[in-house]
DNA sequence: CCATCTTTGTGCACGCGTTCACAAAGACAT
DNA sequence: ATGTCTTTGTGAACGCGTGCACAAAGATGG
């Protein structure tokens, strides 16, 4: 998902890299792998590998959150998977309301990634009366209109938004008008928030819409022949290097 | 979500920018509405407005894809509308196949936005004898036995992963050898694909972390002096000017 | 204690993406 | 036709992120 950010130039949050704050889960991710299997350290190089980046990049990122390595040796596992929880906050706990409780929005309450990962759903919120009080994910739904009371009873901060698009921006309102100041939306629009209030985006529709501009060129160089309107004629698929950028689909915003 | 490119140096798509690509699918959603409003023209500040994005970087974006604006003007609607999805591939027919039908899949499955733009859910598929059979959103699931005759009888070049992480390899090793050239990855794993193979990545929990990465800062700024654990005291929402970058959490690769 | 070998941490250069600011282009009125 | 006004399209500057390549640091063995 790809989104713009309008005003704040990437502002770097207390010197760490908005682009490696984005990975530090990545790392955590593999590390927390390597600690299961009781691997004691690890080298820039084998854990890139594992999450899938450079080495020179994973350390750079490191060394943003201190000398955590050891020249020779690598990395201390246990230290590491530490080090990064505590600097992404999942050392503390994380209620977390579900608004908009369709299809998305109960695959979301019964996913298990976010529980493991100190975040616990407090609250799933939908404004169908139907729905209240039967239980999903042994939850059970609330009604929207109880939404202020709940964020503010639970003190939840982070809420995800996986209502129809047309509901997204005042159920947006209602929730940072409650106190909460992170947003994750999954409704295919534009949010608008205050500063202060950050708002991630995930568009399943966007990605595959990218997906389909590079297959749309991996397939097709030359039957793009046809009418007219657009160069892209005789494209001689020489060198076709395979497309694929370092760009989002999701941002803040 | 977010991933690392490990090697190629973003690549320019055909003099379209990564950046660019990612951000049409906005714009035409934008587009899309205001058609439907039957709205003839609109100026670069007002679409950029409508998406969330800098104008001058829409300007910049619409002149990849050729001069379509009128000065003193603005930009054609319906033309625009038109092109951007030309130039995106929306314009055919692309099916999908969806592996992995638990709750994600299944959302996936009953997901509007994927057919309402030029998607079609070709087939679901499950490793679980028991769903095979059994309808979810109108379509039956198969058992991945068939997984590559499915993917070659349908000519489905783009695939979504919705499995386990522990399966999601697996699977997509199995789809790429099938022919699939494009995979939309659910599963928290770093897949490994050959070159010429697009792969994009949503990450849920790692959302949620960048988020909670931010929401600490929010909170315990002063705090930080304690035993090192975590802030997260003592809120005070102070003049919060609320970090957010420019990150991408989901990447190709 | 010294030599060697491994691996980290980083200075530096390069490139992409964003933004500003303005000239060119066209619409529209007179 | 000519002038004015609006809005596009883009040249240029800047900043962030990436990756190379190497020096510094420490481990390890003799």
């Amino acid at each position: 998902m790809a989104t713009g950010r309008t005003h704040r130039p990437a502002t770097r949050s207390r010197g760490i890299p908005e682009a490696t704050v984005a990975r530090l889960p990545l790392y955590l991710r593999a590390l927390t792998a390597l600690s299961e299997r009781s691997v004691p350290t690890v080298s820039s190089e084998e854990l890139a590998a594992a999450a899938g980046v450079n080495s020179a990049k994973l350390r750079k990122d490191f060394s943003y959150l201190g000398s955590y390595g050891t020249r020779g040796v690598g990395y201390d596992v246990e230290y590491l998977v530490y080090q990064i929880s505590r600097e992404l906050g999942l050392t503390q706990d994380w209620p977390v309301v579900i608004v908009g409780i369709g299809n998305l929005g109960a695959a979301l309450a019964n996913y298990g990634g976010f529980a493991s990962r100190g975040f616990r759903v407090a609250a799933l919120i939908d404004a169908d009366p139907a729905m209240a009080g039967k239980p999903v994910a042994g939850i059970p739904v609330q009604h929207t209109d109880d939404l202020e009371k709940i964020i503010k009873d639970n003190g939840v901060s982070i809420g995800v938004i996986a209502t129809p698009a047309g509901a997204a921006q005042q159920v947006c309102d209602r929730l940072v008008a409650a106190g909460v100041t992170s947003i994750l939306n999954f409704a295919p629009t534009v949010l608008s928030v205050p500063d202060g209030v950050d708002v991630r985006k995930v568009d399943l529709s966007i990605e595959l819409q990218i997906l389909a501009f590079h297959e749309q060129r991996k397939a097709g160089e030359e039957t793009a022949a046809g009418d007219g309107a657009l160069p892209a004629t005789t494209r001689d698929a020489s060198t076709d290097q395979g497309p694929d950028g370092d760009v989002p689909a999701v941002m803040p915003a």
